[in-house]
DNA sequence: CTGAAAGCGCTTACAG
DNA sequence: CTGAAAGCGCTTACAG
């Protein structure tokens, strides 16, 4: 149907003109042409200037993937998070868009929820990927270590020696601690992420620790992952317990349970934070506009997304700057946590 | 420093194995490796054999650039979401991709308020992405049409003809309205959207319209912008009514806007839907768990998602489909909405 | 069913 | 400063 020929005048699918095209109309070679594009100042001026008409003439446009094969690299980072729907990874992409976006670098999104292992390996192949940025601590990495340039963002994989951008949770989990044991609370309860989840286990501990060193009760620990529903179950948990069982306090693992818990314990006609102090964890931004406004612990989103996104590009460029970067954390007391009642 | 000869053995950076080396080993041409990968059917099952041997012992993995720059497609897809931070996209995002990844197109996302308009029309170079799906009504595209094939979904550009999917915006307006003037509601307020975004638009002339077939005033209009911000200052906006003006039930053009508000309302000590009826738009995951819980109109994302993505592989394809998508929404009451306290 | 060869559209040592 | 030519790693008419 269509012609291969050099030229179809007819037919409205015009072939797109190439490096070839912009070279024979200015009368250099492709390889000026190229340098004009890349290395401007290897050309002399005459010749620039001859070659920029001639792309503007020809409404020429470099062709990415024959660049990038030629130079062997994809011009694509992986980022591969446990949950897209999670609007707590949204700004972490963005801060990590900023930064590859002018290192013309693409930013592709996988959400390993929806993948199966098969395809989510795929995407550590070097052909797939110039890099790639793991925040799913549960991916079975080990197998693929050496294909790709690779760093792990808030969570990490403990088999796994790559970079890692985090925070230091068991140090958070202590600061939202020391907020609600300062409010006069003595017994406080935890709901906690998926019990394989490193960052579970992380803030548990660090939540432990911080009881122990203040010769407090160990804390009821309820099961979660992090979800709103598990939130809510946790409420419905709380609830069913018997009333002078039930911590005055409660410290979760994610904002998205606290608002669960929140939810179905004012459904049930308890108020937030009269009869229970709640605390959350990350901070997005929805827990500030709620009632009772969260108080929670704020991860500085961005700049987890920006420091990945600039270690990725260290390694890509061969810098081996594999020594972990510890983001700092925010304790932010808002509405949902006060003294206890009965005291 | 890196020997460029065909074998360098004590280079750790091995290069990885080409179509080249599998039929060496295996004593056929690149053709017939090129073959048993892409047309298995086209070589016998001997040489398929022997191919499919020497691909487990090289370690082959095919070079996907080098694949698309022959078959002279980039494998991408990108979105053009106007904020990324909404969890309103992640869901009809996943859609997307549930239905691109088995077409092996990889989805690349990009935030349109985080890029320059040159940026963001670099996207629609053929080399860069094989198509495009626009989520933010207020780009510039007319300009690029032509480059690459387009799909359009949840908002749209008016001078672009583009395949569209959608819902009905006035019939979701009017939808709500229903509901309201069912509870026995007449004086119905509204937050609108950014002025010149079309869903503003069809969503605020839907709300007109049905209240005036019903013989209803006109309703207040507050300007918001879809964000949870907006919507606290419609808040406070309407606590500075006088009593007698404040309309007792608000209609939403965004959950965000119906969440700040009733955050705002609740901190003045005001109670939803006591006091107000608050009705949202969109059904993101979190407001059925917000006290109150939100009555809403449900946008069926992950459909909308799918649908665009496969509008768009069959115009990739060469199908012409260009007739629009109306996906239906649903009405889903909570406990936001009740009847008017002063009746 | 199979192979030799051209080609996708660039880039870059190498030689001048 | 510039050009001829090889090459990035595949795919696919074409001929056998």
């Amino acid at each position: 149907m269509l012609r291969t020929g050099p030229s179809s005048p007819k037919s409205a699918r015009r072939k797109a003109p190439r490096l070839a095209d912009v070279a024979r109309l200015a009368g250099v070679s492709t390889a000026t042409v190229s340098r004009v594009l890349s290395n401007p100042d290897m050309v002399s001026r005459q010749a620039r200037e001859v070659v920029e008409d001639a792309i503007r003439a020809t409404g020429y446009r470099l062709n990415h993937a024959a660049r990038n094969l030629r130079h062997r690299r994809t011009g694509g980072v992986v980022a591969l998070v446990p949950d897209l729907s999670n609007p707590f990874f949204s700004q972490i992409l963005a801060g990590m868009s900023a930064v590859l976006a002018p290192a013309s670098y693409n930013l592709l999104v996988a959400d390993t929820r929806a993948m199966s292992a098969e395809s989510i390996l795929s995407y550590a192949e070097p052909s797939r990927a110039d890099g790639l940025i793991v925040l799913d601590g549960g991916l079975p990495l080990e197998r693929f270590e050496r294909h790709v340039p690779l760093v792990l963002a808030c969570e990490w994989i403990p088999g796994l020696s790559a970079p890692r951008v985090k925070i230091d949770n068991r140090a958070a989990a202590a600061l939202a601690v020391a907020h609600l044991v300062e409010l006069g609370h003595r017994r406080i309860g935890h709901v906690a992420g998926p019990p394989e989840n490193v960052l579970t286990q992380a803030r548990l501990a660090g939540l432990k620790q911080a009881l122990e060193a203040r010769g407090l009760p160990a804390p009821l620990v309820l099961a979660g992952d992090f979800s709103l529903d598990s939130g809510r179950r946790a409420g419905a948990q709380w609830l069913a317990l018997p009333e002078d069982e039930r911590p005055g306090a409660m410290f979760f693992a994610s904002d998205a349970m606290a608002c669960g818990f929140i939810g179905e314990v004012q459904h049930r006609g308890f108020s937030v934070p009269n009869d229970v102090s709640v605390m959350g964890f990350d901070d997005i931004e929805l827990v500030a506009h709620m009632t009772p406004a969260l108080s929670t612990i704020r991860q500085p989103r961005d700049a987890i997304g920006r420091r990945a996104a600039s270690l990725l590009l260290d390694l890509i460029g061969g810098t081996d700057t594999a020594e972990d970067v510890i983001l700092p954390v925010e304790l932010v007391i808002r509405a949902s946590t006060a003294p206890p009642r009965d005291r």
